[in-house]
DNA sequence: TTTTGAGTTGTTCGA
DNA sequence: GTCGAACAACTCAAA
């Protein structure tokens, strides 16, 4: 009996539970769904990355006689169509947790009928509900789910079998879509499963073996970029724990914190948008539609790591984590700006947006997350960028204006004899701004204890 | 039930 | 320059 390969973050043939699970009743049609609900609020960046990403896998797809039939609309109406027109008996996923795509299939099941939703796999090594403590309760600290997580273990990554599937052809659907225009000059890199095995293997053999020591070094590179792939599934988390060793811990336990953040999102939905820790909602803020915000995303603030972060992400739609964490502690701590507003322009340009980790990991920085950080680390963007970028290299990439400064005086540039002229002076003391939000802090943390 | 130990990523200050 | 303490109490996880 035939039936639906429904595509969504899963864009590859090798390793995919569901396809394994799909191509045992029979036939596949393979189907993906431009859905307006998910497409509208991403940036051009992700957008561009996806239609790539969709490309490629038609064209392995084409490779093994198979095809990718791409509709648009909202799946409630155009997954039944589909599998009414193949005949379909079955509806194969693999499983989406977040707060949209958990609604969205259910109303997708729902509307199918008699045709079955079979959800097989998801996203992630250790899926959301597969962990809990003793007590049947989710994990809400790191390092005990970390434990857990990686006692639990993992499946192995299943035989390639694309090429031996009975791939049903002959549906019509529209072509994928023309990317949406890019910045100028913003260069993503190749998309799809086989340059995602690529760029795993070359970092592999490569970079990787310098993760623990120099991931926080913006200036060297050295973090994988698999982000982008995991994104949209190119490549399954569990392919990259196969390949690790037991001296790659500190890379194996950014895998557990994907998994991690998936499960808090996916128990707590609602902590895409609002406190985690609610009796910080309170908290008096700055509003986010003044010259600070503006000059925090157009990478203007003077402070020159800083605005090498903002400047990248802009560039590049991905910015390196250690400018991640700098960036959100200087809109948080020294612009007093809610996290919503930064994650929201995060979510917008960056290339690797996922919602869970993208979310959380602002939260964390807000110190209103799970397992948040202590109210009283405040990021110092002055010795944040000569600790992590000591010869200046990284703020010179981005910071054409600071071209002709050298070495570490660049994280400096107002106390140069002869500042440049168009680079911005800081929009703020940092020092004082610190002094301010751990007041801020301090009164909600007063406000939350005699509530 | 109670108790105990622990908690991603930092900074400043004073000795 | 280097080092340890203070920053603060609270919640979580597990015994």
């Amino acid at each position: 009996m035939t039936s639906v390969l429904w595509f969504r973050r899963d864009l590859r043939l090798g390793d995919h539970p569901a396809l394994h699970e799909a191509a045992g009743d029979g036939p596949v049609a393979a189907l993906f769904v431009l859905d307006p609900a998910l497409l509208e609020p991403s940036g051009a960046p992700r957008v561009a990355f996806l239609y790539r990403s969709l490309r490629a896998l038609d064209e392995d797809l084409r490779s093994h006689g198979g095809q990718l039939v791409v509709r648009r609309g909202d799946p409630v109406k155009v997954v039944p169509e589909v599998a009414k027109e193949v005949g379909a008996s079955s509806v194969h996923v693999s499983a989406d947790f977040g707060p949209y795509g958990r609604t969205r299939d259910e109303a997708v099941e729902e509307s199918l009928g008699d045709v079955r939703l079979v959800r097989t796999g998801s996203p992630y090594a250790v899926a959301p509900g597969r962990l809990t403590k003793k007590d049947g309760e989710v994990y809400k600290v790191y390092t005990p789910y970390h434990r857990a997580w990686k006692e639990h273990g993992w499946r192995k990554p299943a035989t390639p079998i694309a090429s031996r599937v009975d791939w049903h052809t002959g549906l019509n659907g529209i072509d994928i879509p023309g990317d949406p225009a890019l910045p100028e000059g913003m260069d993503l890199p190749d998309a799809g499963e086989d340059a995602a095995r690529k760029a795993w293997t070359k970092y592999h053999d490569g970079g990787l073996g310098g993760y623990g020591n120099d991931r926080d070094r913006p200036d060297l590179d050295r973090t994988s970029r698999m982000s982008m792939y995991l994104k949209w599934g190119a490549i399954h988390p569990r392919t990259i724990l196969a390949d690790l060793g037991p001296g790659d811990e500190t890379y194996r336990g950014e895998i557990a914190w994907r998994d991690f953040y998936a499960t808090i999102l996916a128990t707590w939905p609602e902590s895409a948008r609002e406190y985690f820790q609610p009796e910080l909602a309170t908290m008096e803020y700055a509003p986010a539609d003044g010259a600070a915000f503006e000059a925090w995303t157009q990478g203007r603030t003077g402070f020159p790591i800083v605005d090498a972060g903002m400047r990248q992400l802009l560039a590049l739609g991905w910015m390196h984590n250690r400018l991640r964490m700098i960036v959100a502690s200087f809109l948080v701590k020294d612009l007093h700006i809610e996290w919503q507003h930064g994650a929201r322009h995060f979510m917008k340009h960056l290339v690797d947006g996922d919602l869970a980790s993208n979310q959380h990991g602002w939260q964390w920085t807000a110190g209103t997350g799970t397992d948040a950080a202590p109210y009283f680390r405040v990021f110092n963007p002055i010795t944040q960028g000569q600790k992590f970028d000591p010869q200046g290299d990284y703020v010179r990439r981005w910071i054409p204006e600071l071209l002709n400064v050298p070495g570490k005086a660049v994280h400096t540039p107002w106390e140069l004899d002869a500042p440049p002229v168009d680079y911005p002076e800081p929009i703020v003391d940092h020092k004082k701004e610190r002094l301010v939000a751990l007041e801020r802090y301090q009164a909600a943390r007063a406000g939350r204890s005699s509530s």
